[in-house]
DNA sequence: GTTTACCTTTACGTTAACGTTAAGTTGTCT
DNA sequence: AGACAACTTAACGTTAACGTAAAGGTAAAC
């Protein structure tokens, strides 16, 4: 019963608002491998929850060279290559660094709060 | 009593470890705007602020241009200018975006997290 | 069988955000 | 006075992440 459904490039390109351009770089870069029926690409669930990961990272600034290590650490085959050790350093890094984008969010947000207050009592 | 402290380009650079080149070029992108002795640049407290915004805006992936619509919303000059009510609708737009990055934080997190679980699962 | 729609590869173009010389100015120390 | 350190402007170079033709393959629809 697993779902098998499939996509096209431009299934996903409209799915998440991209263009095929842009799915397919990602691909030259690494970060997807889809599946091939001749030469047309074959999307797979695998495939879109990558693109959602990879869409996530760029909506955090994150380059596509450090989703594309995100990636590999989710990946099966490289996961048995890699030293656990090493993936849960990794992991660790990776977990700082958002931990750090969310204080970011948090201290421009409160100053936002600031700022509209001042703007409404201005506003009188 | 008010700190009346300054910096130089190279203070600033060094304390936010970036190149003087970097803040320059935030200035003639129309973010800082520093007092001038003679053609040396002078930076007081408020730059300071603007800079410190401006990269925790980077952290976070804003581009220069989005930075600086922040930094205009919190302008005296141009407060003015702008009517109130667009003002608190182009908050009400940062706000949006940042709690989206948040929410694109937390769910990393928590794969981040379920993968760690995984990974010392097969440790064992 | 040919138009239509969508796919492909290849290659050159574009923008943002600086980096990197290069060449000159200014203040200060010796 | 001469050297040094830190500042300046100007201009060209670089990288990431695609955009944008151009030229062609394929399968369904008319």
């Amino acid at each position: 019963m697993s779902t098998k459904r499939t996509y096209t490039i431009s299934d996903l390109a409209a799915e998440f608002d991209v263009t095929p351009r842009a799915i397919r770089f990602y691909e030259s870069e690494g970060l997807l491998s889809p599946e091939r029926a001749g030469q047309k690409r074959i999307y797979h669930q695998k495939d879109y929850v990558l693109l959602k990961l990879i869409l996530r990272g760029k909506r955090l600034g994150w380059s596509l060279a450090e989703s594309k290590q995100l990636i590999d650490l989710y990946d099966p085959e490289q996961q048995n290559q890699e030293q656990y050790q090493r993936v849960l350093q990794k992991i660790e890094e990776s977990r700082l660094r958002l931990q750090q984008q969310r204080q970011d969010i948090e201290l421009m947000l409160l100053e936002l709060d600031e700022h509209q207050t001042r703007i409404e009592h201005a506003m009188n």
